[in-house]
RNA sequence: GGCAGGGUAGCUCAGGUGGUUAGAGCACGGCACUCAUAAUGCCGGGGUCGUGGGUUCGAGUCCCACCCCUGCUACCA
């Protein structure tokens, strides 16, 4: 059984938990799913990014210490996680000793291994009090920054421990050159590409003021205690949660998948990478940056979230209807946007009226037809139809080109649509009064069920509790879960007790 | 400013190496059916393929210019 290590960004502590975060969540579920389907040993993980100055101010202004704040924080979003179903194996928070004795320890080994890797600089230069940043020359046009033209640059200086990327240029561009699957999608790559063709500058790694912090573990030249660099606590999270650096990380660690915002690409690719190459520690084998989410097309963020809470996106029509809805609509190499008319759009045209009256028509009749018995029967050309785009499906899915999860489920929601069309075209019902075409309307009715049966576990990765609840309405033995995608061709419904339940997907009005 | 990608039906998008009447889904209109969540199926209306040139027997598909949009432009989580 191959491993199946992935996991998605950490959340930053700072606000609650919105629909842009959950987007990712929700993708990463679905592939974390999906590799189960396809008999993977996984291991999904999640977790919070909770040091920081945002972090700190946030909690002052509301006179709690950081870490009361971030474990109210951590508490929402865990409990925003579950609310959709996701199936994360572990959750790491960045304030959990045990990643704070990691990242630590990373430091170290680094500092063992290339003892030249760490130095001290003083830092100076134009500051951008817009960006929040300190800004190199060709970012200054007219001695302003060109994101913010209206406001004056400060000249700062900072004295900080400064680590070597520079070094690891020619190994970045190696990688880069020798697995192009590292990163994807290719436009991310392109421009990580680019950024490497424009060289690389070395990164200071620690805070003088940052009190919310791992401290550094290495003692300034000046004796002064300074914080980790958010980056430099945060991404080592997906190495800590192995273990690390206790010997058995090696049993989860390198992992098969990052899942991250495209926003954050660089951090991923450029500064995990080297990081882990000064360590002389194994890299993960992929890296995916999805798209972002905007709302009436506006980016999606925290003022925007205020329009909305995420349990309101949830109470509209339930989690597994969000869940479907956000990766159907949204591509997860690139952008979409989120609207009110197209969730109950899609709601009601893809997953009432399509799907559940699919669901809803062919028990039915098994039950009026047959008492309820699934009958055993020939194999039709909606089977064969069914198992030929399973090549399609598991193209989008599988990782081999990237995960294309609205491809995928386009293609599961095809065979809704060819089930629809099989049963108008060969109207059961008219089969049902004529004793002489019992043979028939046997295999109408099982070819339905089947095609029913296998909707279930392609979707499964997307829709998780409708699916299980729609396999125990079909009889069907078990659990969609337990299922694996490599007994679909032999997937035979004959005997099965179906039992009709409340309407999968109800119809609702158009609101709004 | 630089680099990259894109502008195709009301909406969201497909349209390898140029070639018959430019496609899909949704929405809209008509018809059929009754097993079903007034659901489903079939048919149909609807597009100067961003603008202006050029190459070619022929361009949405190649070339040039221009307009517009988006992303990136390292230590913001």
């Amino acid at each position: 059984m191959a491993r199946f290590f992935l996991t998605t960004a950490i959340d930053y502590a700072n606000g609650d938990p919105h629909l842009g975060h959950a987007l990712e969540k929700i993708g990463a579920d679905a592939i974390a799913r999906y590799r189960r389907l396809a008999g993977d040993d996984v291991h999904f993980l999640m977790g919070m990014d909770e040091h920081g100055q945002k972090v700190k101010q946030a909690a002052d202004e509301e006179g709690v210490s950081p870490q009361a704040f971030v474990d109210r924080v951590a508490a929402t979003f865990e409990d925003a996680w579950q609310h959709l179903d996701i199936s994360n194996d572990q959750f790491i928070r960045t304030t959990d000793p045990a990643h704070k004795r990691g990242v630590k320890a990373l430091i170290e080994r680094i500092h063992e291994k290339n003892p030249d890797d760490f130095y001290e600089k003083t830092y100076e230069g134009w500051y951008c009090v817009g960006c929040e940043l300190f800004k190199r020359e060709n970012e200054i046009v007219d001695g302003r920054c060109v994101l913010h033209p209206t406001r004056e640059l400060q000249w700062t200086e900072e004295r900080n421990w400064f680590f070597r990327l520079t070094r690891y240029q020619s190994f970045l561009e190696r990688l880069f050159d020798e697995r192009p699957e590292f990163l994807r999608p290719e436009t991310r790559r392109n421009e990580i590409l680019a950024l490497l063709a424009q060289g690389l500058e070395d990164i200071s790694i620690t805070r003088s003021r940052l009190s919310w912090a791992i401290p550094f573990p290495l003692r300034s030249s000046n004796g002064e205690e300074q914080g980790t660099w958010v980056w430099f606590d945060a991404l080592p999270n997906y190495l800590t949660a192995t273990g690390f650096p206790d010997k058995s990380y090696r049993e989860l660690w390198p992992a098969q998948l990052h899942i991250i915002g495209k926003d954050i690409t660089r951090l991923h690719c450029v500064v995990w990478p080297a990081m882990l190459q000064a360590a002389e520690i194994a890299l993960p084998q992929q890296v995916w940056a999805h798209g972002f989410m905007t709302f009436g097309g506006e980016r999606f963020s925290k003022s925007a979230g205020v329009a909305f809470s995420l349990q309101e996106a949830i109470d509209r029509h339930g989690a597994d209807a969000l869940r479907y809805f956000l990766l159907r609509e949204i591509p997860f190499d690139g952008d979409g946007d989120f609207s009110w008319e197209r969730f109950d759009e899609r709601y009601n045209a893809e997953l009432a009226n399509a799907w559940g009256n699919l669901a809803s028509r062919a028990i039915a009749m098994v039950e009026k037809y047959r008492d309820g018995v699934v009958p055993s029967g020939e194999r039709t050309p909606l089977d064969q139809a069914d198992l030929a785009e399973l090549v399609e499906y598991h193209a989008a899915l599988d990782g081999s080109r990237g995960y294309f999860l609205q491809e995928g489920i386009k293609r599961a929601l095809a065979s809704v649509g060819r089930g629809n069309e099989y049963v108008q075209s060969s109207q059961p019902w008219a089969l049902a009064k004529d004793e002489s075409k019992r043979a028939q309307l046997d295999d109408v009715l099982s070819a339905v069920i089947r095609a029913l049966a296998r909707q279930c576990v392609l979707l499964h990765p997307f829709v998780p509790a409708k699916t299980e609840e729609l396999w125990r309405q079909l009889g069907a033995p078990g659990r969609v879960s337990d299922q694996r995608f490599d007994g679909l061709a032999g997937l035979d419904a004959a005997g099965w007790k179906v039992r009709k339940g409340a309407s999968l997907f109800p119809r609702t009005p158009n609101e709004r």
